[in-house]
DNA sequence: CTGAAAGCGCTTACAG
DNA sequence: CTGAAAGCGCTTACAG
């Protein structure tokens, strides 16, 4: 392996000379930055990320904790971080909670984190007093994906989920129903992020509107899963007098209603209306009507707004290349409602600095699986 | 931050016992192991991964190379990998390719893994020869994942894609169809990983098993996408006499295949039947036949195929805990052929430990999406 | 079983 | 603009 000082004697320089040049500092002068990055190529040398990291005190890496990184939100934000971060010559630890209840502790408390990285990014992790104490003195700055993950003092780049689920309740209403259920996080999940509490929110804020009564029988608790959907919609069926409207607090659990509904001989949406929120990948191949939100655009802002009071602290080498453009000027900052819905705005959240905290808008997303219930 | 000094001198013993005894090792008397430990928790002390890594010269990081982790195999895949390499105390760093044309390069060729791994892990990732030698200069230890990533002197873990392609033609054909169209991946798409290919002859293996002769008109090239599946499908309706069944390369090909025919009108399976192949979380929802293939499994054997070896090398700090045993006895190691086939034994690619590569079994699961053709 | 000391390969004030 | 030297916080032979 061919160590710094070997390039530093080719180039007849100083081992500190060689440092300065390939990180592109400007205190080199332009014949010395030549003949060391000539020398540098010449041997095929690259840094030891591990002494750089120990001399430099900074460790180029990011850890990025999702709850599973198989479902489509997480790895469509997961796909957009990593472009980012490796543009901006950052590494990307990854953190999969993976359902297990004791991975948040383990990432979050203990040498998951410490020492480790140079900040954190948190996409729809569920904290605990004790987890957010852990943070605290791990110091390190830090962003969070999703309304439910908040960190004192953390910008947070989501959508504005009551807004959403609103909007969602109301086609349902517009196209005549009164009858219609909503499909929900579990509260006992541990693993459940609080985003649940928001569309049932709005779930519940748009009926009342309605002037509707919230009647319990159809709001049904289960997981964020096609399974926990299935499940959800089963019991809805089981208990009788069947919803003429599903709204499902996401494509996934949309999905798994569809195939409930289907299984139970119903049609969709002559019998049952089933409304979701994501854009799924695949909601399109199944015809299903959804709010839908930037996942990616979370990921990469959150990204930028991460790494943007970081830049320069990283050595220009990975390439100084600014994070691209890609804003697309429909982000709303400081917490000014958007989006779909003209509610009110959400409510910010305490401490945070709301100048960083960007809340980005969804859109209805009309396709074959809403319609008017039946007229009987 | 409390480093390693300050835990000896609470200790009463010198830094060379308390790293012996945080790691674990056999050197160090119990009474002293208690205090340094102690001492240790109560100054919330932990090892600085760089300076420990520096120093040992060793990483304790794992790179996983997939194409995008968007995709269900990937996800998959990176799920059970890293639940793994965390269990066994390694970091995971993520690369994603995510289709862009000099990613692979960046990644293979340049600092994106020198010095920063002890070992990679590649999944379907394609390889030129300029890769390899780049991948033969690291000198490091790697396994791959399907059998369109084949690096010397690495173990594959992988299915028998021939056979897989067989067993979803052979259903078809057993089914009573003639014209059976075989969507697949393109071979100009830089990311296109050589499975494609073997999926392609094993269908034609089928079919001419058959007695059936090659139709080109019935074999679309496409990427490995939603989209890919519907454009391939597009392009197959256009050229006119359609076929009674498409054997689609994976399982999101045959998701875009069904969105493609029924926006043509066309019933799925009355019209046409479609397969597949992944199993992927949502063919039971859409009801696509398909060969189901392990994801989780492969990750989990080529994690340990790759970290055997290196057991012992790195502390026991982050739990000596073995990796679980899930192997589930349906591995079959040595490349003998398995699965749902019994066809030829796959051909071992020149020069990788056999020893260590494993094929994993698939199997065909039927549901909705595949039936007879139409009498007339 | 334990310690003193060298060394891992860089970066960073500091001085010039 | 450049260099000499200290130091980042560990681990590892080596010696006992």
């Amino acid at each position: 392996m061919t160590r710094i000082d070997d390039v530093a004697r080719l180039a007849g320089v100083s081992t500190a000379t060689v440092s300065r040049a390939l990180r592109g500092l400007p205190t080199v002068s332009a014949a010395t930055r030549h003949r060391v990055l000539a020398a540098a190529e010449h041997l095929e040398y690259a840094v030891s990320p591990s002494a750089s990291r120990l001399a430099g005190g900074r460790t180029g890496t990011v850890a990025v904790v999702v709850p599973r990184i198989t479902r489509w939100f997480f790895s469509t934000v997961v796909e957009a971080v990593e472009e980012s971060l490796h543009q901006s010559g950052y590494d990307l630890l990854l953190h999969n909670l993976g359902g297990r209840r004791q991975m948040r502790q383990r990432v979050l408390q203990t040498a998951g984190l410490h020492k480790r990285v140079d900040a954190i990014m948190l996409v729809a992790t569920p904290l605990r007093v004790s987890d957010l104490t852990a943070l605290g003195r791990l110091d390190l700055p830090g962003v969070t994906i999703s309304s439910g993950t908040v960190v004192p003092g953390w910008p947070c780049v989501r959508i504005d989920d009551v807004a959403a689920a609103r909007t969602a309740t109301r086609h349902l209403l517009d196209l005549g129903h009164r009858r219609i259920a909503h499909i929900s996080g579990d509260p006992d999940d541990e693993l459940a992020f609080t985003t649940h509490l928001d569309r049932r929110r709005g779930y519940q804020e748009a009926l009342r509107a309605a002037g509707l009564p919230l009647d319990p029988s159809l709001d049904v608790e289960s997981q964020f899963t096609i399974d926990g959907g299935t499940r959800a919609t089963e019991e809805l069926l089981r208990r009788g007098d069947p919803p003429t409207a599903i709204f499902a607090a996401c494509d996934e659990m949309a999905m798994g209603a569809v195939s409930a509904l289907r299984d139970a001989g119903l049609r969709i949406p002559q019998d049952v209306s089933v409304i979701g929120i994501d854009d799924h990948d695949l909601a399109g191949v199944l015809g299903l009507t959804t709010i839908a939100q930037p996942a990616a655009e979370q990921g990469l802002l959150a990204a930028r707004v991460l790494l943007d009071p970081l830049r320069g602290l990283l050595d220009a080498q990975a390439g100084s290349a600014a994070v691209a453009t890609t804003d697309g000027g429909s982000a709303t900052r400081g917490g000014s409602a958007t989006g779909a819905d003209a509610g009110p705005p959400p409510v910010a959240g305490g401490g945070e600095p709301a100048g960083r905290s960007v809340i980005l808008p969804t859109r209805l997303v009309v396709r074959a699986s809403t319609g008017p219930p039946r007229a009987d």
